[in-house]
RNA sequence: GGGCGCGUAGCUCAGCGGUAGAGCACUACGUUGACAUCGUAGGGGUCACUGGUUCGAUCCCAGUCGCGCCCACCA
């Protein structure tokens, strides 16, 4: 026996364990591998091993496991590959602060082996969280397969691909600027670079020309007259980071700029530093300038901002870096008055000097040396303005590069990386994408994607870190490189290199952490192996992730699958929303937003709960009556929502190109669904409606079955529809709206009085007829609800003892051929009529407990039948004494129509006619209303002779419809009006 | 500066060239043996604004106003 709610803390962990005992998300299952089954295959976004699981990970697993359980349902050889990616960065962060926290020796200290081998043992013993939390959550991999991007396997294939784009040419070391993060000590990509406007200052500064030199500066407005003329000994220029200033290697205007041609080709001076040691830089051309803005001339430091490192390349302007890895101010080398001189002297020399020669200077004055930038930046703006060389500064929002994981600016640095040519490895992908073998559910997300793969630059994927894989390149003596598959090789091929035996030392970094994600689809597979499971399951089908990781993860994948396996990584990319908070701001720790899945999973304090529920409501009233609501929902203290609600409510609110703002009624909405579920498969058990594997949803004779079967192939083909098509929402939808608006609310009621009746075949074919539908619909939401599902599949099986198969392996309903249409006009009418007589009773205040009795006027021959067939259900569900058929309405009635036929209730003295007389005349009025705007368009010509014949002919039928309801009622409010007078 | 998206019921959101929908909230009534995590009925919307296309626009187009996001080198 069912009890009497759902307790989806009791239940879902015991269902979970029933898969995983029938090994039910295996991938090859025999019997499916013998059918021959279609395979078909999802693979997870690998989660950060140092990750828990949040609303992101919540909607993007349950939307994979809806896929993956309908396609297994569907009869597919199911592969949902699980897995974890190692992750870097965030990693080797989270164990170096433990081994802060506990005072313990920093990585250097321990040297990188024994560190190595501490983020294993971190990794063993925490690293699980989430896929312990995937499961609870329902998500149906095959975790006999998960993997793990550094795991032996993924290693050996990234090693491969990484040996084998530098043999061909795709990956190369150069010294670049790069995003360098001061607090990791390492380059990142572009991508892990987040800009952000943040209150800063703009300087303005003298940088007075060399020997006293002066000119006429001279400035005009747009009409071209002179606004301003001096004399000037100097060249006025704008920064926002004048620690930088140390390093400048010029002073660019634009050639066309007339104020400042006069001395173009002259020297200026940095005036900072100590004064006889100024350094003289040129003041040179460039059309990177734009005269518009500031002063109009840009100082060039091309070793600490991209602009300038552009400029400086164009125009062979030395590059001086000026800080060390902690983004302090250098302090190797000589005194600054000897590192200036050998400056001057490169300088001198003239062409384009050695990059490693200047990279050796270091130009920052003793007195700055060992100062944080910032602090530097202070330092030396007081310097200058101490000098009287300061002209002004203005308080500006600046835009600042800061390091996604770090939180710290992001300083431009010069230094030696490796790069990947993304550019021609983007070109096969662009194309992919173009020609449609790829596609982008939404689509729109396709431009992004073209956007961002057009402009692509070169993928730096060399970092500063030990928690990664290893770049497999090994230097010699005089820095040759040898990339190879393994030091044996590397000795071997420098023996061959050298013609003789020399020391090489390996690379000491690793590669990007979306280097190895980029393989996925095929390394997690048994890749560069040529494993069956690869052959049969390679390309996957859809990918499904939020937008934010298209250029990090999708882009890469493409170009990695379609260079490596010749072939797209999977067909469709579904590109889901973010899970937002109520404000639509991304939720993030920092924000303090989060809502964590598994407390309304699993249950939190009921404090907790409510001050989330009411955070996360914006009008006050409403988290007043939800806090009073909640206290009395949870007695016990603990509110526990199931995985089951939680996952409905995600999907239902998945629409496509939409954020989801999650709100926690939403999912109380939807947990009170899984306990309609639950009390309708209750009622059915009680009544004993039991699964009959003979019966034959097609052979059903009485109009309700016929009627609740046609209803539950539209069901299952709208759902299918909408599942093909990734509308997670219509598919939500439409089981939701049938098992509570079809299933429960009609159909279980109008079958009430045959299972209390008599009948015993109608009552016999009935109850079989509930269990088949029970079954259809608990196998339509099982992607959705799998839990609450599952349970009542095993539990309300033939025996009440389970059954054979869990229904996550059983089918999908394929139903064709059960809609009648004639049912569906006699229920509709049924339904109409109980509508209307509740509708007129409650408007007319007849109390609910009442019984009345009912009329129907002038009937025809087929509507008495059809009345006398369904009284017992017309009585009990409208709430009627009696039944009659009459010639005219009894004096005194409330009228109204359903279908043609005029409907009556005699209820002289229990209402108030004059309240009828209104409500009445508001129908008639209400009818005439639409058939002024009917005939309105009947009437017109253009649209008589433009619109569609099935337009014309809906309101010609409306029209008839609206001139009954019109001339009954009116006849009956002119009767109601006799009796009165 | 480019690009994308969004303004529909009190809230959160679907929808869509021809009667405007859901969940929650709200109001009234209800201890009708599946379910009060419920039932019944109801109130509530010039579908942001302005033009245009169309027989017809919430929907298509253009513009305006608000809001959000992504990308971008303005010193």
């Amino acid at each position: 026996m069912l009890e009497k709610t759902y307790q989806p803390a009791a239940i879902e962990p015991r269902i979970a364990a029933l898969w995983e005992h029938a090994d039910a998300f295996a991938v090859a299952r025999p019997e499916r591998r013998e059918a021959d089954a279609t395979p078909y295959t999802i693979v997870i976004p690998p989660p950060n091993v140092t990750g828990s699981l949040h609303m992101g990970h919540a909607l993007n697993n349950t939307l994979q496991d809806i896929l993956c359980r309908f396609e297994r349902m569907r009869g597919c050889d199911v592969l949902w590959q699980p897995g974890m990616d190692h992750a870097g960065i965030a990693t080797q962060m989270v164990v170096e602060r433990q081994l802060a926290d506990r005072q313990e020796p920093d990585r250097r200290a321990m040297g990188r082996d024994a560190f190595l081998e501490r983020v294993w043992r971190w990794k063993e013993e925490s690293g699980g969280t989430i896929g312990g939390q995937l499961r609870r959550l329902g998500a149906s991999c095959d975790w006999s397969r998960e993997r793990f991007t550094m795991d032996e396997g993924l290693s050996r294939a990234v090693l491969r691909v990484s040996v084998e784009l530098y043999r061909e040419g795709l990956i190369y070391k150069d010294k670049r600027l790069v995003n360098w993060d001061p607090k990791f000590q390492t380059a990142i990509s572009d991508l892990e670079v987040e800009n952000g406007e943040v209150d800063g200052h703009m300087w303005h500064f003298k940088y007075p020309l060399a020997g006293g030199e002066t000119y006429e500066y001279v400035e005009k407005n747009e009409a071209g007259d002179v606004i301003l003329r001096e004399t000037r000994d100097y060249i006025s220029i704008a920064t926002t980071r004048p620690e930088t200033m140390l390093g400048d290697g010029a002073v660019a205007v634009h050639p066309d700029d007339t104020r400042y041609a006069p001395i173009v080709g002259k020297l200026c001076e940095i005036p900072v530093g100590p004064k006889a040691q100024r350094r003289l830089i040129p003041i040179i051309t460039d059309e990177y300038p734009d005269p518009a803005f500031g002063s109009g001339a840009v100082k060039i430091t091309g070793a600490h901002d991209f602009n300038d490192y552009a400029v400086a390349r164009r125009n062979a302007i030395p590059m001086y870096r000026l800080m060390d890895d902690v983004a302090a101010m250098r302090v190797d080398g000589d005194a600054y008055a000897d590192e200036a001189a050998k400056a001057a002297a490169l300088v001198e020399a003239g062409g384009t000097p050695d990059a490693a020669a200047v990279d050796a200077i270091n130009l920052v004055p003793d007195a700055y040396r060992g100062l944080d930038r910032f602090e530097a930046r202070k330092r030396v703006v007081a310097d200058i303005d101490a000098d009287g060389l300061m002209i002004g500064v203005e308080k500006k929002l600046i835009m600042q590069p800061f390091g996604d994981r770090s939180g710290v600016v992001i300083e431009p640095m010069l230094t030696d990386q490796w790069f990947c040519d993304a550019a021609t490895l983007a070109k096969p992908a662009i194309e992919a994408v173009e020609s449609g073998e790829t596609t982008f559910v939404p689509k729109v997300w396709e431009k992004t994607y073209f956007e961002w793969m057009r402009n692509i630059q070169p993928w730096c994927i060399s970092r500063q870190l030990w928690w990664g894989h290893r770049i497999p390149a090994w230097y010699g003596p005089d820095g040759e490189i040898f990339v190879a598959f393994d030091e044996a090789e590397a000795v071997s091929m420098a023996q061959a290199h050298y013609g003789e035996t020399r020391t090489l030392t390996r690379d000491e970094d690793v590669l990007d952490t979306w280097f190895s994600s980029a393989l996925w689809p095929f390394s997690t597979l048994g890749w560069p192996d040529d494993t069956d499971i690869l052959k049969r399951h390679y390309k996957t089908d859809v990918l499904v992730t939020g937008f934010d990781i298209i250029f990090f993860w999708v882009a890469r994948m493409m170009m990695m699958g379609l260079h490596f396996k010749r072939e797209v990584p999977f067909h469709t990319v579904y590109i889901h929303a973010l899970v937002r908070d109520e404000k639509g701001a991304k939720m993030s720790k920092s924000k303090g937003n989060v809502m964590n899945p598994l407390d309304i999973i699993e249950g939190v304090e009921r404090d907790t709960l409510i001050e989330k529920r009411v955070s996360s409501l914006t009008n006050k009233a409403d988290a007043k009556r939800i806090t009073k609501a909640t206290r009395a929902d949870y007695p016990d203290g603990i509110a526990a929502y199931g995985a089951d609600a939680l996952r409905f409510t995600l999907a239902i609110m998945a629409a496509q190109g939409r954020d989801v703002k999650l709100s926690i009624a939403r999912v109380e909405g939807y947990r009170n669904f899984a306990t309609k579920l639950w009390n309708a498969s209750r009622f059915a058990e009680m009544n004993e409606a039991v699964s009959d594997a003979a019966f034959d949803p097609a052979a059903v004779t009485q109009t309700l079955n016929r009627w609740i079967v046609g209803e539950t192939e539209r069901t299952a083909l709208s759902v299918t529809a909408a599942l093909e098509g990734y509308r997670f929402n219509e598919a939500a939808a439409a089981t939701y709206q049938f098992v509570w608006g079809v299933f429960c609310d009609w159909y279980l009621e109008l079958i009430k009085p045959i299972l209390n009746g008599d009948d015993e075949a109608a009552k016999r074919e009935t109850r079989a007829c509930v269990a088949w539908t029970l079954d259809q619909t608990l196998a339509l939401l099982h992607p959705f609800m799998p839990f609450v599902t599952e349970e009542l599949w095993q539990r309300t099986g033939e025996a009440g003892n389970g059954r054979a198969a869990p229904l996550a392996l059983s089918t999908w309903p394929t139903l064709a051929g059960l809609q009648d249409e004639a049912a569906d006009v006699e229920i509709g009418w049924v339904i109409a009529l109980v509508e209307e007589v509740r509708s007129v009773r409650d408007e007319m205040k007849v109390p609910a407990g009442a019984k009345v009795p009912l009329v129907l006027v002038s009937a025809d021959k087929a509507v008495q039948q059809r009345a006398t067939r369904y009284e017992p259900i017309l009585t009990r569900l409208a709430r009627l004494d009696d039944l009659k058929f009459a010639k005219a309405a009894p004096k005194g009635s409330a009228q109204f129509l359903v279908g043609e036929t005029s409907v009556a209730l005699p209820l002289e003295g229990l209402i108030d006619m004059a309240a009828e007389r209104t409500r009445l005349a508001r129908e008639i009025e209400k009818a005439q209303a639409e058939i002024a705007k009917i005939d309105g368009k009947l009437t017109n010509e253009a649209f008589m002779a433009k619109a569609p014949e099935a337009v014309i002919e809906e309101n010609r039928e409306r029209r008839v419809e609206f001139n009954l309801t019109v001339e009954r009622l009116g006849a009956a409010l002119e009767r109601l009006k006799a009796a009165s007078e």
